[in-house]
DNA sequence: AAGTGGTCTAGACCACCCC
DNA sequence: GGGTGGTCTAGACCACTTA
């Protein structure tokens, strides 16, 4: 017996993507158009099913991916309407200095202060877990937002061959998109954050004086085996950045 | 007619809480009562359902906010388990301020600034999705490690009144473990963090000078329904403390 | 083949908003 | 009262896992 297959159905039944999805796709598609400006109603949900051809809670569950995306509110008793650009869901990964920048609608670039090999100190390869003397990579980079530096961010990494370093050019290339090309899977990051004074080589590349606010944000990046691949520190201009993020807390509730 | 009231249910339809929820919640408590350890496998849905008395789509709806808040995870074809430890503990979860007392052994305290009642305002009302001129409980705690003043938390809450706030005593008492008792589930927190300089009044709390490095804490904190509960904001002193997280740079990303 | 999660449907009733 | 979103149900079929 046929159960949703509804003559000429705006949504194909067969595709390997869900009906939701699609219906959260066609949506939001009508709203990158323009067609369905920020703040504006959508037909009532009973119209929707028809148009789309899917049953209401299907339709639903799209609508709620788009909650989740940001792009829509809804108004009990009123409608659906458009979210105003203003009001972003957090994102859930702390988010990258690319990724801020895509958000925010600017753009991204990078001056490179250092970008060389060097051997591996003590500490250093008890942080990595490799051979002290080992070859590492060192790169230093002013992260600018349109041109205006907002941090420094200093890293090191085993200097492997796959990664093609020498033809690499970092002032727009991403670093986990040079990782990723590799076929190294960067899967989670140890972070400590705190708060510091601008020391005066810090300040100066930053163009603040010394002793502002930095937000100092050292991180321990791992592969999906746990093995710790890239040690970097980022020093943001503390009134040029902020970062956000969310975290779930078990019902543990600490002490 | 009657739909969905079958006789002895475990759960209440006329709670004023969703169906869902409750069911989100009785897992919940299973969970940490240690009925259901981490890894091990709950039973069919099927069962669920009997169980709970309650449809399949309303326990789904369950289990998926479960997962939201990292608790559960899904197996296709196998069943549901009870997320590992690993998994709880890093997803995105910021060290509190007990917790980092209790790792580095020293004793937390708190000076308590302000404690009392007063009416929403516009923006907090809009903050918190209730009505303007709610009674909400505010918070402001000096917050010490070893009687060294580290932090300024300023929170603010709907004062219900299961929370038995006027016999609260909050120089010692936990905000989380006070929401815990009155059956209240806090599941995820965004958040915002930067540096800024102190202003006088925060210097003077924590007996530092103005224009030092101050990191910023600010969070929504919200219910396993997704509810704004708490907004905080907890201004530390920048040479006395240091947050530490670990997250994960999965790109899932449904939609 | 049996068991289990994943998706989808059609219909019902409730709560809220606005006229 | 009529329209709209919010919740819930009972049942169906599909996809994946395991034996």
């Amino acid at each position: 017996m046929v159960k949703m297959d509804g003559a000429v159905a705006p949504l194909q039944s067969d595709s390997p993507e869900p009906l939701w999805l699609q219906a959260a796709k066609a949506i939001s598609r009508e709203i990158s158009a323009g067609k369905l400006a920020p703040g504006s109603r959508l037909p009532p949900e009973r119209d929707l099913i028809d148009r789309l051809a899917i049953s209401r809670v299907t339709l639903r569950r799209a609508l709620q991916s788009l909650v989740s995306s940001g792009v829509l509110v809804s108004s009990h008793g009123r409608g659906w309407y458009v979210a105003m650009e203003a009001h972003q869901e957090f994102p859930q990964t702390l988010e990258s200095f690319s990724e801020t920048a895509a958000r925010l609608g600017l753009k991204a670039s990078s001056d490179v202060l250092r970008a060389e090999e060097a051997s591996a100190t003590l500490d250093q390869a008890e942080e990595l877990s490799i051979a002290p003397g080992s070859k590492l990579f060192h790169l230093v980079r002013i992260r600018k937002l349109d041109g205006v530096p907002v941090a420094i961010d200093s890293s090191y990494f085993p200097a492997l061959s796959e990664l093609k370093l020498s033809t690499a050019d970092f002032t727009t290339a991403s670093l986990f998109r040079i990782m990723s090309d590799a076929g190294i899977e960067l899967s989670r990051a140890e972070s400590t954050i705190e708060a510091q004074g601008a020391d005066t080589t810090t300040a100066k590349h930053l163009g603040i004086e010394a002793g502002m606010p930095i937000l100092t944000m050292y991180q321990l990046i791992e592969d999906i085996a746990g093995r710790p691949l890239i040690s970097s520190t980022i020093r943001y201009a503390g009134d040029r950045y902020r970062l956000r993020t969310s975290f779930s807390r078990l019902s543990k509730a600490g002490v």
